[in-house]
DNA sequence: AATTACGACAACCGCCTCTCA
DNA sequence: TTGAGAGGCGGTTGTCGTAAT
């Protein structure tokens, strides 16, 4: 009540978000990742979106190691084991479990293992059935087994094929803006750099908070390439000047992809 | 074949905490 | 010390696919 919304939801794109969007947002998320600001992100991207929600779309999908897909049996016992030590402290809960989000348990929580978890509370007056014990019976049957192949393959392919395409769709958009005039001295020196950096932190209202990709472990190896180091910029895409990062991505659209689609397979 | 019920999960909402000027 | 802004988090909702009737 009387608390103001973190962006103007008429002006903003909201619900699914498509393939081109998450193609930006990764590609500038991992290009820009040592520092930033979630909220002025979708200005310097391009992107016609919430800022919390870019931060939650990368979070919850898009980052690097992350595992989609269904649970472990083990990954099971450890969220009922933890969920009655600590209760839903849904992060906390995920930052047991690699590759896992807050989100991914939470709902995976809600949808099986809290039914599990109901039963299991139930006094054992109930004969323990295979019935009973059904959901963790069926369940413990499926999720002991690998997950079908093409699933698996499927989501492996997906976030290793976007991170190439990305990659290259970066190392192409780089080529371009190589060529292109640009409306600053971004490119002549790291000091500049420097300076730009301290400009667009001050900005951006002080509150510069690195991306939470500073875990290396996120980031593609290349990301740490002395060729892209100077690049490496939250404040870049401003310096570009009046192309955004998605402006730059579209003038290089047919050079770069071709009419067919961007990123997208 | 059509309809309904349900599971799975992506996305949104709003409150709380933290940081900084 | 305090207020504003941004990030973090848990709860909830919406949507889509599929199984059941």
């Amino acid at each position: 009540m009387g608390r103001s919304p973190c962006c103007d939801r008429r002006s903003v794109k909201r619900g699914a978000w498509s393939r081109e969007e998450d193609a930006i947002l990764t590609s500038f998320v991992q290009r820009f990742a040592n520092a930033g600001n979630w909220m002025t992100l979708p200005y310097k991207a391009g992107l016609n979106r919430c800022g919390k929600s870019c931060r939650l779309r990368w979070l919850n999908y898009l980052r690097p190691a992350l595992r989609h897909g269904r649970f472990t049996d083990e990954e099971d016992s450890l969220i009922l084991s933890l969920y009655a030590d600590i209760g839903s402290k849904w992060s906390a809960i995920a930052a047991k479990l690699p590759g896992r989000t807050d989100n991914d348990v939470k709902n995976h929580w809600n949808t099986k293992l809290k039914k599990r978890h109901l039963l299991a509370m139930v006094p054992s007056t109930t004969p323990p059935t295979a019935a009973i014990d059904s959901p963790s019976a069926s369940d413990a049957d499926e999720s002991s087994l690998p997950p079908p192949l093409d699933e698996a393959a499927i989501a492996t392919d997906d976030g290793e094929e976007l991170t190439r395409r990305s990659e290259e769709l970066y190392a192409e958009l780089m080529g371009l803006i190589q060529q292109q005039p640009m409306t600053g001295d971004v490119r002549s020196s790291s000091s500049s750099l420097s300076s730009s950096r301290t400009a667009c932190a001050s900005s951006a209202g002080g509150n510069s908070a690195a991306w939470p990709v500073d875990d290396k472990e996120f980031l593609p190896e290349s990301s740490g390439s002395s060729t892209v180091v100077e690049l490496d910029d939250p404040c870049a895409a401003h310096a570009f000047g009046a192309a955004s990062f998605q402006d730059l991505l579209a003038s290089s659209y047919d050079e770069v992809i071709g009419t067919e689609g961007l990123l997208y397979y």
